[in-house]
DNA sequence: TATGAATGAGGCTTCATTCAT
DNA sequence: AATGAATGAAGCCTCATTCAT
């Protein structure tokens, strides 16, 4: 029984991690269901035992990324605590990238900017993974206004913001280049700027 | 004889102006060809007479990007001579955004994400626009050099790149947050860094 | 269990049945997918349940032809041991067409000429039945050589290809006449030739 | 006035000859009216100002072939006075096939075996060319008996009709084959076979 | 005589989803 | 928990044909 269903939880981490996989490499809607399945060669409807519809495993993806953003388990330094965690922030991002022969940019970023207009749900999962990413970035410049390390002028979260931003910028910019020049040089300057606020 | 010619023209120009319309509001990838002629109203099969796929719409379309960008009149203002100039180019990209309610992110990042992995085409295409945005920024900033108003520090290439990134990045975080103050806070930054190099 | 399989088996070979029948009747191009799944009251799409697209199902009723004539269990007599064998191999030919109003002529020459040039695959197939006959028949005639019962000058492969040509030929003219006459007389000349090299 | 409507008849053959030359290579229905015009640099439409319909321009070139063939003009002796003319009516066809790679079989017999079923027309158009054929041999066939020179067994309508099958049965078998072997053998026992008759 | 725009039916194929077991 | 057959809508594209000039 218990085998069984942790057999169930097997295939269905399967059946996501997979899907995450394709989702990010050429899209959602470029993904079907019955790729997602040979690809991870599960057998057809398995996939509706466990996901109630495609919107439901995009859901789930995204819910994936929250839960490794969460964890600190992902290939990208998340818990930022120094200026060299934002640094590593930074580029490992574009590391990432090159890593993918600079063919994808960020998966979240791109789910969102496929489904965010007609899909609520997409908008908000992926707002939360963001707005988490927002918050450790923003705790830590926080941190450094209230050791009085950050001049005064700065604001913690339109830096954030800025940072996201440049860092979702850069790696769009990577795939369209099919080279990763432009998105260091964004990232370096984006540092350079965000730097220029410590004391 | 002209009349007929342009008769033509003119239906070619509705359906891509449509899909122009379509692949901004909604992906190319959710935009039916049927859909674009239905909205466009025109008869089926006009399409293929005269496209010869989606891929060639896609394709004309972002060449009408590239026309709209080297002609100037598109609404934003991409001829950058001066400090104002490239201000404006940050905050009517902004203003762009703001008016369709923060749905959609640039027309050219939308499309280029969601299909530049698999159709090296749209790459080149977008390429050429971001090319050519990227010249106009990087002359304004060589010029500035060249009259000693800029500091030798500042590479222009790389800030160009700096800049189209941070606008890509701020209208897709516009997107996700459904609200245009992370993407202001981007631009506002971005051009603080820039303006930083001025002597 | 068993039973489903097996009713997924019928509708597979119903709808090779039927598809056989249409390229028979009509040819393949006049054949379309539709008319397949209508004529054998199949739901649309499960033809792409169980083939990969049109060429396929070509593919597979050629190899039902194959798989009839290994098994001997088709119309047309094909294992041929004897002279009388041969005959009833010719005129099993004939009658078949008669028996269709001589609207017909032999479905594998049909399927080949019309897609042999840019189907290899169909080339292939039809090679591979044609090719059994031949053996067949070149068998026989081998085995009546070494007897010492045909006569030295007789080629039994080229005698083979005479045959199997002159059937194909037999049959197509019935259909362009619309009448048996021309076939009969055809089959009978092959015959006398055939038996002169009988010693 | 004069010129227009030669002019007309030039275009009007130039699309005759390309259909001719397409329907022979790819088949009738493999061969869309769009690409007759295209392959002939006709301009679209002026296809239905010299034909009525695409069953129409096949009745055109299967009268075309019939035009040759009265004439005595075409590729291939079809004036039969002597065995040796009789000789080459065989090989001339084989020698036609093999300078097209054995790619295709009698452009009439293909056209016949794809559309006689259901296209009255076109079986009453091949019939009227073959029967000229078969008068030619038959002819031939008659005058020699009627020298004594033929044997009184021999049937020139049935070995004309024997003649005719053998070689659309051998065009047929090298195509298939894709080598001009079995058309060779084919076409030799023919003639043995008709020889046989003479006196 | 000539042009090319327009039409709409239909072809092949893919998709998300449900059903029966 | 699992299987794969079944469904039907919809997607992209091609075709033969007609219209307007």
């Amino acid at each position: 029984m218990d085998q069984l269903s942790e057999k169930g939880n097997i295939t269905r981490a399967r059946i996501v991690e997979t899907a995450r996989e394709l989702f990010h490499k050429q899209g959602v809607r470029a993904t079907s269901i019955d790729q997602i399945l040979e690809t991870s060669s599960t057998g057809k409807s398995q996939f509706y035992h466990y996901f109630s519809s495609k919107d439901d495993i995009v859901h789930e993806v995204l819910r994936f990324y929250m839960r490794i953003v969460e964890s600190g388990r992902g290939p990208v330094l998340l818990n930022i605590e120094s200026w060299d965690d934002l640094e590593r922030f930074f580029y490992d991002h574009v590391e990432g990238v090159r890593m993918l022969g600079y063919e994808r940019s960020c998966p979240l970023g791109s789910i969102a900017n496929e489904l965010a207009s007609e899909n609520e749900q997409v908008r908000v999962d992926v707002n939360l993974v963001f707005g988490y990413i927002r918050n450790s970035i923003s705790g830590f410049l926080k941190g450094l206004k209230s050791e009085g390390k950050l001049k005064k002028s700065a604001d913690p979260d339109a830096l954030s913001d800025f940072s996201i931003a440049t860092v979702q910028g850069a790696l769009l910019l990577a795939k369209v280049r099919k080279d990763g020049t432009p998105a260091e040089n964004t990232v370096k300057h984006a540092l350079i700027h965000l730097k220029s606020f410590a004391k």
